[in-house]
DNA sequence: GCATGTTGTAAACATCTGCTGACTTGGCGA
DNA sequence: TCGCCAAGTCAGCAGATGTTTACAACATGC
């Protein structure tokens, strides 16, 4: 959120600029992101992004190129915002309250829908690219925290259930905004921390290795 | 692509009637699970379907009114088939490896991305309600499963962890389709088995309560 | 053989969708 | 004040998409 809300601009609002180029394309990339996330990128069309924003649809094209430009451009700014909401260099301990804390706000519209753009794929390739190096250097750090290294006797294994504590992650995400599964989908952050815990105790945690 | 399965019937094949109103209504049920699983509902035109199943597109409208109900139709099947596969009265004992077999095969285009199905919506209020309440059956047979019953002290606590369980399940089908992640994808029911073995007694073992 | 209902085909329809080009409007410096 | 250019509007095109309608091919009962 650059600014304080810009959202809901339809005409001049008190302090806003009426003709203003990166204004609007803010309001554009927001409702994007809103939009590919819940709908998906075929379900969600140019003139319902455009709608949502205030905003003439021909100016899309004109910012953004293309429908899978503003794509691109949407999983840019979310890949880049997640990168650092989450330490690239989490320690197994405060790993539970990281993913609860992510997944948390989550209830209907909040930012951590965010993360469905990595799941949402627009059949593009670079977007697809980007989407599974990102998907991948989460896992990494998942894992690194739970001591994998590239050189790792048991790297595989490690890496699996690294990516499997992942998955439970977008689990979740997509559970909640998918279907409104209760009590998942209004359980806050400490509603999630227990039993996050004990995931990734269970998952994660070394012991003598089988 | 489907050269090895029994599909592909544009004409009078072996053992094949030419015409055939519940073989095409079958054919037409089989591929658009496959597409509309992979695909989504919005991403999935009704020509695709058509075409996957050798079969003319007006066809579609005939034997299921429009792609609504074909959607419907698709999803009805894909529970049903999933509800079977399943036991109902799972013990904690079982269910890793239940867990894991219904995972396996998910390799591209196995039958268990059917559970992707549950995670499609199509818009439609009905089709929505038997996704919904697909998946609260599924999470109700964990809780169970756990210990879990209507009336339970912490009946919450549990159903929570059962959902998260359950969108365990759900993000692991997804990374494996969605994006290739390694080894996840690759990942066969004897990989999976440990990981869901410990996850499970981590999430829904019963200890003291907190 | 012929009439009849079923199965499949082809074309067209109305609408939606992404995108474009010509145009208007607003702000700003000269 | 005026001219200029960026910012925004509008209408429309070309193709896609869901659906319908009219028609042909086939199988079956007589």
């Amino acid at each position: 959120m650059a600014t304080s809300s810009p959202h809901t601009s339809t005409t001049g609002e008190a302090g806003q600029r009426r003709r203003d180029a990166a204004g609007t394309r803010q309001l554009l990339l927001d409702a994007a992101r809103r939009r590919f996330a819940t709908d998906g990128y075929t379900g969600t069309t140019v003139r319902d992004i455009a709608d949502e924003a205030g905003v003439n649809v021909a100016l899309i094209s004109r910012y953004f190129t293309s429908k899978e430009g503003l794509f691109e451009a949407c999983l840019v700014g979310a890949v880049d915002e997640l990168s650092h909401a989450v330490d690239p260099d989490v320690t197994l301990d405060r790993l539970p309250e990281t993913i609860a804390t992510q997944l948390a706000g989550t209830g209907r519209g909040g930012k951590p829908n965010q993360f469905l753009l990595l799941l949402r794929s627009s059949g593009d390739e670079q977007a697809d690219r980007i989407r599974r190096n990102t998907v991948h250097s989460f896992a990494e750090r998942l894992a690194r925290a739970a001591g994998w290294h590239p050189g790792h006797p048991d790297a595989d294994r490690l890496m699996l259930r690294a990516q499997i504590a992942l998955a439970t992650g977008f689990g979740i995400v997509l559970l909640r905004v998918s279907t409104g599964l209760e009590p998942l989908s209004s359980a806050g952050r400490d509603d999630l921390v227990g039993p996050m815990q004990d995931l990734v105790d269970g998952l994660l945690r070394e012991r003598d290795a089988r």
